[in-house]
DNA sequence: TACTTCAGTGCAAAGGTTTGCATAAAGATC
DNA sequence: GATCTTTATGCAAACCTTTGCACTGAAGTA
């Protein structure tokens, strides 16, 4: 029932090899053979078979995208960008789930690294030795975490940070929390460290909460301890969090932004929607799938993997591209931040009157994807 | 380099097609042999090849899942649920993103349909008829419409309409405003007929306003002909056209619930944390995606593909399995829908006193995954 | 003892495609 | 006009696994 080469190969009345060209090396076949062949094959509906293709090739034409949790908003827009730039380039997209859990990381890489070209790492929680070990069983880019030696797609989160500390240092608040998020996270740890930095550089204190789950649970459970910690302006893990918080803190009685100021990260269509719009840093998500996809796929022309020719010709030890791209990230400002209690009260609106190094007039504004800053 | 099953024949002194027992059908090898097969597979990392295997058995132990639009937080609890179940069977998960166009999706399963063993078509857009097309092409389960001779995943919209309908009327709203969705959404058309029906039986006017892209804009874009509409009530295709009628009704000055109530459609997570607390249909977005996988997988064992052997021996024009579920669904009150004009006015917390049949005291509880229906 | 049954294993074909090599025909070079 | 290229195509092996059939030897049956 399903047609194959052959079947096109018959109608056409050449031989399957040429009817294989015609797809695969166009150049090789007479411009007339050519386009019978595709008539044929249009005409009977062919379709090559992956799976055939996949064992002489060795390339499955797939890659895996093994997401941290895919309904954490922070996501799909990087899933969908990266689908569809795979699917431009001809690829399909296995996605899975980890629950943020490590070990199923683990056990996902194990299970597709044999019918995938690649895998996309995003927000691994797994520990970098691991990531090293399993990025010799299949090639790897990963997405948030820098690892030296493997391609990585990271977003700017420590001059987030920066931006943000130095927003809020300019608006007049000393004592910051941040809500760190879930262990293993590096963008967490860089969070932490940046905003640490900003921190003392502007005389601030800040104090880790944390970690977290990183969700909007996870924010709203620690909207007593932020209280009670006496701060005047939290830097959350992300958006979902401080969306929590902004929950928790108002079951509490507590006014945002005028008690506290809150700052998110990922900018989620989601935060221009909460009561304050929420003050974020805004995250290229989309242009983190897109960059990985190509990272991966680029990576899979330099160094093709086992073919029936060729591949003892690749000396072993071979080094992979390890090239890490930066992705910048931006401060948008709303509503959730305002003068701290040093600086004379205004109005939210008005809020936009401090230093800080990045603004946004209309926080309607779709994210533009930042430049590009390629290192190593 | 990749340890194929003849490393592991050789290593363990027997056959290839022993090994290859060992995994497929464990039974037919003495427990001695399969042991030490075992043991060497697991030394050398055997994994068998998926593509070798699919190339002989006709199954690829993959299925498609089409999403109108992944970055719809409505979608990614069900590709989660989809996803885990289908990975528990054996199976891998491709997802694809349509932008909710109708031509997207039927190239994406003529694409997905000769390496899939399945596909699951998520809220469709394009026409029944095409459809049923598709479904001569490769197996295909369908979420979120209902066609007559093929395995259908329903939610109860009609009835959950129903409820908001019924809520609405006995808080004493009279006339109420329905914000349709896409053209081409059977939900939404369903959602119509339903609340059309409801409305009449409780002698309230019904003014549908739509079309309108299922998104925040779509809602926010009609805030104003909300207000021009006269309503009191407002009932949503979805949580997210309801968030956005929200902002756009604040915008306008107008208080919800005082003067407009609105109820959405979905409870997705984000609309526990909206100002005010949306009142919402609750759909069963997980057990949704978890059925319809089963019931692929289910018709899949049931007619099985071309396989080596059998194959012939399956009838033509054998007819499939069209079992229909048909999901509940749960109105849940929160804060967003109040006392109506002829009602006497309370606090939006005691609204609860009207005579609607669903009722959910703490709105923090999960949704209990609804019993289900079966039918056709 | 002679026969059947059965569990366990090996053999080899098959699945659809790609690709190095061989062949053939046509064109270029001297 | 003989030789060398070039271009277009055919041939057949290879990729890795599954599975119907055949074979062996041991246990069960009469």
């Amino acid at each position: 029932m399903p047609v194959t080469i052959r079947d096109v190969a018959r109608a056409s009345g050449v031989h399957i090899s040429t009817v294989s060209r015609t797809f695969s090396a166009p150049h090789l076949v007479n411009p007339e053979t050519r386009v019978r062949v595709l008539a044929c094959a249009e005409d009977l509906g062919y379709r090559p078979n992956r799976a055939a293709r996949a064992l002489i090739t060795g390339r499955t034409h797939n890659i895996g995208l093994i997401i941290a949790d895919i309904a954490n908003p922070f996501f799909p827009p990087l899933i969908k960008a990266a689908e569809s730039q795979a699917r431009h380039r001809d690829y399909h997209v296995f996605v899975a789930d980890t629950n943020e859990d490590a070990a199923a990381e683990e056990e996902l890489v194990h299970a597709l690294a044999k019918q995938v070209d690649g895998v996309l790492l995003c927000s691994p929680r797994m520990s970098n030795s691991l990531i090293e070990q399993l990025s010799r069983e299949v090639p790897l880019v990963v997405v948030n975490r820098q690892l030296a030696g493997l391609p990585c797609v990271l977003m700017d989160v420590g001059q987030g940070a920066r931006c943000a500390i130095e927003h809020l240092a300019g608006l007049g608040h000393r004592e910051i929390a941040l809500l760190a998020g879930p262990r293993g996270s590096w963008t967490s740890r860089e969070l932490r460290r940046a905003a640490g930095v900003a921190a003392r550089a502007a005389g601030a204190d800040l104090t880790v909460l944390g970690p977290n789950p990183p969700t909007e649970a996870g924010g709203l459970a620690q909207a007593e301890q932020v209280r009670r910690a006496g701060v005047t302006a939290v830097l959350a893990y992300n958006d979902l969090m401080a969306i929590g918080l902004l929950e928790g803190l108002d079951a509490l009685g507590v006014r945002v932004p005028q008690e506290i100021s809150v700052v998110g990260v990922d900018d989620i269509s989601l935060s221009r929607l909460t009561r304050p719009k929420l003050t974020t840093v805004a995250t290229p998500t989309a242009a983190a799938g897109r960059t990985a996809v190509d990272m991966l796929l680029q990576q899979d022309t330099d160094f093709p993997r086992s073919g029936r020719g060729g591949g003892a010709a690749v000396a072993v030890g071979v080094r992979r591209t390890t090239a890490q791209v930066m992705l910048q990230t931006e401060l948008v400002i709303r509503d959730s931040t305002a003068p701290g209690p040093y600086a004379g009260r205004e109005r939210p609106g008005a809020a936009a009157a401090g230093p800080g190094p990045h603004r946004r007039a209309d926080p309607g504004d779709p994210i533009v994807a930042a430049g590009d800053v390629v290192a190593s």
